[in-house]
DNA sequence: TTGTACGCGTTATCAT
DNA sequence: ATGATAACGCGTACAA
């Protein structure tokens, strides 16, 4: 089939092939117009009966440009992060540029690495989730002149571009929305908040909004610590076991906390949300199926990723790009608030 | 601070500013022990000031080697892909070999795009999820000597190299285990079978096993259709709803479905696993955690991803690989199977 | 329209 | 131990 056995073919082999020169075999592929239709016929006939594939390495060096983005997160195993991922991906696409992923796994300077590999890659434009990155790292790509954005962390007083929301206000609506129900005894079931700016604003944002009416969260009530649904029932069962006055409501950092909360409320025979108003966050694909669905906040995920793709594009075009994007999030009453009894 | 300004350094760079030529920079990169100790600190020293990276292209076209692999995944919103990218990234990162992961989103021709764009950028090996590709994709590979592994699949039968389970032995071993509990009256609700040999497997993994004794699936019993909770919901309705005898059993593609079909049965006053057992697949992190506990079948596919990424890693060192690495999934009956009344 | 020749940034060979 | 120099594969002035 191909004639160049085992190793990929180069630009002379099908140049040889098709009775041309590599600058011919070259244009065909980059300056179609300026190639006799003959010419080009061979060559690209050549070209397919080799499976000739231009070595992008090659065509790097030689165009000053790799037409590749990289975009670091904190982890894969978080359907917030895939959408993004996803979604940034296929805008990329569209413009022939690669997207490199890293993973952080919440360790900054894990990421700092991954970045530096990126870089090192040759990677035009970076996306990173949140800001909370190793001191000196966004200057490092400013002297390098990589264009970057921040994507779903959105503080309103960030130095850096960014798209997203502004944690803190969506986690004051939440507070706020409960308190309007009539709650005032708050427990707070969180994911840790090292190396985590979206979290350590969000408790701000409910202290901050508890705090307006003179209120705030009992220590016991607060239970910050771990990810994902086991945390979630752990942290009920000790926040519903403690002495004192049982809070009527829990605000959760994410989902999945929310509906662990509400699979032990259920299992300990405490009504939702009759006796206890619980909130998610992200509006995870099963937050409406649960019985009783869950009142939680909606995140545009794959929007933030289409939107940073398309700022970082256009950087590279070099047009004027906001320094921040808001993707609104909203909060969707469901079935796990209510006024407390 | 870099005296660069607004580009990234080259090598030349930083031979000019410790006094040395490139051939010294390289060497003191990749081969310290040839390089005098006070030209070696020089050189770091300055690397270090200008924040020197040495540009991939260049190493990839120098070397001949571009130290990338590429990993070609259905999608990233899905659990079970997003843990073995995770441990296939961690796993070529020891051997500092970046991994590019490109998504079909089920399409066999994206898929081949994807596959076209890696081996552009020089991928030295790659991982595809599945073996129902494009025609001619894996002898374009073997043309090009590329090693690739088939992951999550793994087909006795199958001509490719491969790291998984067996998909059809896996629901061969569902399906009995129900048969054995006494049920006779089944129904399936599964995930869209395009471009997926692994649901194809694992339904004519059920009706092997169904047909050894007798047995088959009514037409409207079998729901094949869309992905997600809210499929298993409206098929559990569908199935529950239809006329004739009711199936006691019902054996999901995978967990999200289940979790859907076991919602919709509370809702609908069915108790599972009274009146009707469900399984899924995967073993979702969330599976163990429902009221009832879900009854699935754990898939190690962290795993999956660390082995496979050591074949491609043993291929490119040139050592003897296994054409099939067995990763036994492990059914976990839990709460929601039970004998039927 | 086409080919020659140079350069992209790095590594590796070969002198020194 | 070190430096000049020639690749690597491609794109693109420039010349023809």
């Amino acid at each position: 089939m191909t004639s160049t056995n085992g190793r990929a073919p180069r630009a002379r082999d099908v140049a040889a092939a098709a009775g041309v020169s590599t600058a011919t075999v070259s244009r065909t592929f980059n300056a179609p117009d300026k190639v006799a239709p003959e010419a080009r016929e061979r060559v690209l006939e050549a070209a397919r009966r080799l499976g000739w594939l231009p070595h992008a390495a090659g065509g790097a060096l030689a165009r000053g440009r790799t037409a590749i983005a990289g975009f670091v997160i904190p982890t894969f195993d978080n359907e917030v992060f895939a959408v993004q991922v996803g979604a940034m991906q296929a805008a990329f696409a569209e413009r022939d540029i690669t997207l490199l992923i890293g993973c952080s796994n919440y360790d900054s300077d894990r990421a700092a690495t991954q970045v530096e590999a990126m870089l090192a890659r040759g990677v035009e434009a970076l996306a990173v989730v949140g800001e909370a990155q190793r001191p000196g790292l966004f200057d490092f790509l400013d002297a390098r002149g990589v264009p970057f954005v921040v994507t779903y962390g959105c503080r309103p007083e960030s130095p850096y571009r960014r798209v997203g929301f502004d944690n803190r206000a969506a986690y004051r609506d939440i507070t706020r929305y409960l308190l309007d129900l009539g709650h005032r005894n708050f427990g707070l079931i969180f994911q840790p908040e090292e190396n985590n700016d979206r979290v350590a604003e969000r408790l701000a944002g409910v202290r901050e909004e508890l705090a307006e009416r003179g209120l705030s969260v009992r220590p016991r009530h607060a239970r910050i610590g771990r990810w994902g649904v086991r945390w979630g029932r752990e942290s009920l069962r000790a926040i519903l076991d403690a002495d004192g006055p049982r809070p009527t409501a829990i605000i959760c950092g994410n989902d999945h906390l929310a509906i662990g909360a509400s699979l032990e409320a259920r299992a300990m025979g405490v009504e939702v949300p009759g006796d206890l108003s619980i909130t998610g966050f992200d509006d995870v694909s099963l937050a409406a199926e649960l019985d009783p669905p869950l009142s939680t906040t909606r995140v545009d995920n794959a929007r933030i990723g289409r939107t940073a793709a398309g700022m970082l594009l256009a950087l590279l075009d070099g047009e004027a790009v906001p320094d921040r994007i808001e993707v609104p999030p909203v909060f969707i009453p469901r079935g796990t608030t209510a006024r407390p009894r």
